[in-house]
DNA sequence: TCACGAAATGTGAACGGTCACAATCGCTGT
DNA sequence: ACAGCGATTGTGACCGTTCACATTTCGTGA
């Protein structure tokens, strides 16, 4: 009974209505849940759907509507923990909002690159952009190309005008200095992470503070690029000196090759060295010692990261998504008390 | 002299056509590259692209043309060094290729969430789909929803019909078996990969090759599920018997857990056990000891894997890139002769 | 000088949805 | 029985591009 339809094109919402009895418009309000529709008659449409296997084109929805239901994600060192870790949570979160998830990577973080990147994005007409990636360096290109759509980052960058979330990473900071102190450590050094990342500059500015209002004395962080290869290389360098009794690294990886390199140095972790990390990678707990560290919650950044941004494209007030998300201090075999 | 343009409206095709005083297939051969442009006309176009900062609405091509450009990447894990690593490659990969690629996360690897995330895919007309999970429950649901998009995977599926890249991760997997035998170990165990994995399949099926060669018996393999805690608590149930002097883990996190378990039952890797990984994780060479691991070239990867399904989309023939990836083996510490 | 074919450009109709507005239906109260 | 009104449905245009086809322009040889 039902009537062929034209194939090796896809059906179409006028190939639904032909076939359910009315309008292409009454398609499209049963599939856009428009209120004032009879339940038989969207029983019928839904039918004829069903039979058809009909999916609304996604293009036609987004020239007409003039939206495109897509964010994109500018993001570097996709492939550590951390990143890849909101950058999934951002995916679920958006999915479940009806949103499309688009992901461009820096393959180096030149200004090049990331033009090409934020091109890249723009030619999708993505309606936000989260950056995972250096912010500052992309906010210069972002306001240099004039580009006007919403952006989001991780972490407060402590603009006046900015959208971003506020994992209160000084916090975690700071938790992580203090219980160095607590232990009786006065010579902490800090290894952060690179100078344009946001995140690693409210670690730092974290631990600079502890120290301060501690009135312990401190020396210049050394800048890295979030590794376990870069963690080995200044680890061996640091202990050429060896005037520390303990390192907080901004990151977990680099915590890691600095264990490395403590333990080439013949030195035991912790009684000559404690290390403290920041993220709480799952492999952490299996590093030897276990490492201390800080966890942050990046399934509920990546929730928190979309909801700001669609609410920013809302037209909401962003201070209605800025309830900081606390991080919390892990402690485990990879801290002590100082030897001497 | 430049005419003034409507507000509020990103500027379209026929803007720039009235602007450059041409007609809007003009301009649009232009964007296409038509070969049968005057150069003068040309120019005279691009210059008012330029002055506009006009870009192609995506949307509208995608309808007309009725290609998305699109490619959609089914994940499980996406936050392991691995898939993301792969994501990371396959998204540079079709960039370059002018495609754009979204990624739907498996939220768990029911038959619901496999659904839902092709759903969501499909929702985007991809035109093709990289899968990253669980493959043989996937190709279920893509077989039972009788999808007809063209899919790829990382790894041979041994089916008759499948476009798969062939990394030869059987050789991998005999590389580090055969390495362990060498060394002079006869009671080897392997920690496999979740069940429903090719790529676990298929080491764990290079192991019981290598072992089967070269005429050492075998136990069955433990299932694992990729993380460092399976790998821990595993570790621990193996150490009760203790009847093996090395272990062959699917992948480095595994790997990871299984040396802190043979740390907590006070042995010394390698004298009582050594331990072979999988991946070569760019943590690897920092743990303790730098662990022996096979190193899978995942930027290749997956830009063969676009290559492919590409190729297939284009209808080329899928042998054409059948050349396999050669994984190589890394010594590390982690491996050395038994003791007894 | 003019016909002729190729190169260059223009014209109008798709593509598959949504939007604004118009028309019809069905119930209520008088 | 009928006006009135909200609920329900229909009509045609439009979003910005490409496609198929028509038209104009230009260079060339007879």
């Amino acid at each position: 009974m039902t009537a062929e339809l034209p194939t090796g094109r896809a059906p179409s919402i006028r190939d639904v209505a032909r076939l359910a009895g009315v309008s292409h418009q009454t398609v499209s309000r049963v599939l856009n849940n428009h209120p004032s529709i009879r339940d038989s008659t969207k029983a019928r449409v839904l039918q004829v759907i069903e039979e058809l296997q009909y999916r609304p084109n996604r293009a036609a929805r987004a020239l007409s509507r003039g939206r495109s239901r897509t964010i994109g994600v500018l993001s570097a060192s996709g492939a550590q923990y951390g990143p890849a870790s909101s950058i999934a949570a951002i995916q679920d979160a958006a999915r479940e909002a009806g949103y499309y998830v688009n992901t461009a990577n820096l393959t180096s973080v030149d200004t090049v690159s990331i033009e090409a990147a934020l091109d890249h994005l723009m030619y999708q007409s993505v309606e936000g952009i989260v950056v995972i990636a250096p912010q500052v360096r992309v906010f210069d290109v972002l306001e240099q190309l004039s580009i006007e759509v919403p952006y989001v980052t991780l972490q407060s960058t402590g603009r006046p005008n900015d959208h971003a979330l506020s994992v209160d990473q000084i916090h975690g900071a700071r938790l992580a200095t203090r219980h160095l102190i607590d232990l009786g450590h006065r010579r902490i050094f800090h290894l952060a992470g690179p100078q344009d990342w946001i995140e690693a500059e409210a670690r730092m500015r974290g631990f600079l503070e502890e120290m301060g209002a501690m009135d312990v004395p401190t020396t210049a962080p050394i800048l890295g690029d979030w590794t376990a290869d870069f963690g080995y290389h200044a680890g061996r360098e640091l202990l050429r000196q060896r005037d520390f009794t303990a390192i907080f690294s901004s990151n977990d990886q680099m915590a890691l090759g600095i264990m490395h390199a403590v333990r080439d140095a013949g030195l035991d972790i912790p009684r000559d060295v404690s290390i403290v990390g920041f993220d709480d990678i799952p492999e952490a707990p299996h590093f030897w010692p276990p490492l201390t560290t800080v966890r942050q919650d990046f399934a509920e950044l990546g929730r928190r990261c979309i909801a700001l941004l669609l609410g920013t494209i809302a037209g909401d007030d962003p201070d209605k998504f800025r309830a900081p998300i606390i991080p919390e201090l892990i402690v485990r075999g990879s801290t002590g008390p100082p030897a001497f």
